[in-house]
DNA sequence: TGTTTGCAGATTGTTGACAATACTCAACCG
DNA sequence: CGGTTGAGTATTGTCAACAATCTGCAAACA
């Protein structure tokens, strides 16, 4: 009876313009469309989308209650700039959250979620002897993210996705070298290896260690570009 | 300069009216003057709150993507029905967040933040002896938001604080018991010894069980509940 | 009797217009 | 010459009207 066979016609019956306006204005904001801090006009987007503002602005909402933007009254809409210091504390997060999925899945990954999870690290290694450093990071999130899946806690879920998101905004994730990539994969065979063993305490341990060094990396970047940006501009950066 | 002075200023510089309403609304959820599942209507509410539609249908967007409601197209907004399965895992969340903190706090926090801290199971005590559940209730709250914050940790405080509303929407948290309330009370001058000790380990266990035995409480509650209506009721409560 | 069809009212989705505020830049003092 | 003031423009905030959809009920039909 119910006319859910279709997909256009579900799609028509769920989602509103100002939903499709938002998941638009996401994708273009991952995708580094807009640069961090870039102002996002309401007439503009509207234009380009076809619509009226009214969506755009709805839209413009649920991105600020989700971390990705941030609105200034009277002056507008902006994308939000991760400061670094932020940064490292959703990596703090991510490292207890993964800990604990690391923990759990331990006890409870079936055989054929192992099996993918396998799969995936498989397709990394071929990655990084193909010297692929994006396949090898969309791999890597299919990886984290399949794991939070399996970890069962839909909450979870949700929020660790929000969080990557926020963090994917934080200065275009230097994607890494071929040493650092051998490095990581190294690290998520132990985890799977852990998990495969049924040793909760280490594969804890090897998820929380595994994003420790991440954001280890991070703060080393961070520092470098700092160093850099002192030296090529005044070294006058500091407070004016 | 700048007229951050006064309070009245900043308010109307800062606030929109989308904002306002968010508050008001989410502050009239929280509060129960809605009923979980209750329709929200746009025209009425603006009516209430002395705006057009336009401002409500924005806060209403806001509160979807924070969780307070559900929007179906078409049908309107209404306040979320957390269902029993999702308020456990928001518990197992937590459990594990608190965990977090525990041993966190025990290796970080200072005398001051301790002092707040046995003040507030003092005042808890106070409650507890003079049989004031609501009280209690309030402080207890207090207690547990003051411990996050004193993580030192933005990200996470945000997120605790969200899923704190969420589950003050499952099934208008039954207030304790008397029994119950001394149990809690044991358990958090336990927390505060843990974390006085600086022993991270017992911290974060205490909190961890501590959550975790409010979790037994709402499955208990919810158990009898479900066994009340089912005799009350038909007992084909079951699936039609 | 039970089902279907069609109308009327109510509610949401979307839009364009108007009001209020912030930005730009040039003219105007001190 | 530096700083301020003031129009003019661009952009956001708010609103009210219109279009599309849903809901409820009563009449028509098998």
């Amino acid at each position: 009876m119910t006319a859910a066979l279709h997909p256009a016609i579900t799609l028509l019956q769920t989602s509103s313009l100002a939903s499709v306006v938002q998941q638009e204005i996401e994708r273009a904001i991952l995708d580094g469309e807009y640069a961090c801090g870039a102002k996002l006009n309401e007439a503009v987007l509207a234009k380009r989308i076809g619509v009226s503002r009214g969506p755009v602005r709805e839209a413009f909402r649920m991105l600020d209650e989700a971390g990705l933007v941030r609105t200034e009254k009277n002056r507008g809409v902006f994308v939000r700039d991760i400061p670094i210091d932020e940064a490292l504390e959703i990596f703090d997060l991510r490292a207890a959250m993964d800990e604990w999925i690391g923990k759990r899945l331990a006890g409870c990954i079936t055989a054929a979620q192992l099996k993918q999870l396998k799969a995936l690290v498989t397709a990394m290694d071929k990655a990084v002897k193909a010297h692929d450093a994006h396949e090898y990071h969309v791999l890597n999130l299919k990886f984290h993210d399949a794991m939070v899946e399996m970890a069962g806690n839909r909450k979870l879920t949700d929020i660790y996705r929000r969080l990557i998101k926020e963090l994917s905004l934080f200065r275009r994730q230097n994607l890494a070298d071929d040493a650092l990539m051998k490095i990581f994969l190294g690290e998520h065979k132990q985890i799977v290896r852990a998990i495969a063993s049924r040793d909760a305490a280490a594969a804890g341990r090897a998820m929380l260690e595994h994003v420790m060094r991440s954001k280890q990396r991070t703060m080393d970047n961070d520092a470098r570009a700092q160093l850099h940006s002192r030296r090529t501009q005044q070294p006058s950066a500091l407070p004016a």
